[in-house]
DNA sequence: TCTTGACCTTCCAGTTACTGGAGAGATTAG
DNA sequence: CTAATCTCTCCAGTAACTGGAAGGTCAAGA
């Protein structure tokens, strides 16, 4: 396989996949004689992985760690299960920093009549 | 007013208050005969603006806007009220993103038992 | 007067996780 | 044989700062 169709398989741009192996994320890849890299299936599913974590927000430290853990067959799923719940403390108390700043900019939105005159309660509060 | 006394009134990093001069988001304040930036109340006022604006997660091109907005006085509210409205349907998808990732992550977090064994839905949802 | 410590200056580099593009070699289809 | 498509490496840019080094300035106290 080479770069483009481990791309398509993994659902990463080709640019992310080289990437992710030169920062040491997944093993660098063989190299067909031109130099090109090449993928197999089981680096596909790595790349998966990676994405997979990714969409949940994990950073990719923690990519390495939860990399490291599926690849562990002597993980535990407590290890597991304390980084997925770091992130999802995370995710939690993003949500509540943003409900708060819906809430507020939502109320000023609201009370701006967005007119030809310049009155701005939007302004007036940031001022 | 030197830079800290700016710093502390405007509840900026004396770092930031330099980057945004540089940047050219606020003028570049008078200097002393030793060189040191000499700030005054109007310009603390600006950076204030510039921080709640950022507290709110306008870009510092939206703040640039809206700083230009809050010196007019021919704006209308409308314009105002179109910046902030475009921010507030961010919000309102990112708000939607995290809702999905976290009821995702929360199921796969209370479906792991967290003890010595590596089997883990987490891991098997990811891999 | 000297010194010490707190300020201030500029400039450069690093952060996160990629992404874009240039210039050049390899491969494939027609 | 040629044109299109891949692939390679390397460099730079993104957003919005932040940290640190090297060095000048200022005010207070002994």
């Amino acid at each position: 396989m080479n770069i483009s169709a481990a791309s398509k398989a993994s659902g990463l741009p080709v640019k992310t996949v080289r990437y992710y192996a030169d920062i040491g994320l997944v093993q660098a890849p063989s190299r067909s004689e031109a130099g090109y890299r090449t993928y197999d299936n089981a680096s596909v599913r790595k790349l998966v992985f990676i994405r997979r974590s990714r969409e949940f927000g994990f950073t990719i430290e923690e990519c390495r760690e939860l990399l490291g853990l599926y690849q562990d067959q002597d993980r535990t799923s407590a290890e597991v299960k304390r980084i997925a719940s770091k992130r999802l403390e995370e995710i939690e108390e993003k949500q509540r920093e943003l409900q708060s700043l819906h809430d507020e900019l939502a109320h000023l939105v609201t009370s701006c009549r967005g007119d030809h005159r310049p009155d701005c309660p939007i302004i007036d509060y940031l001022g």
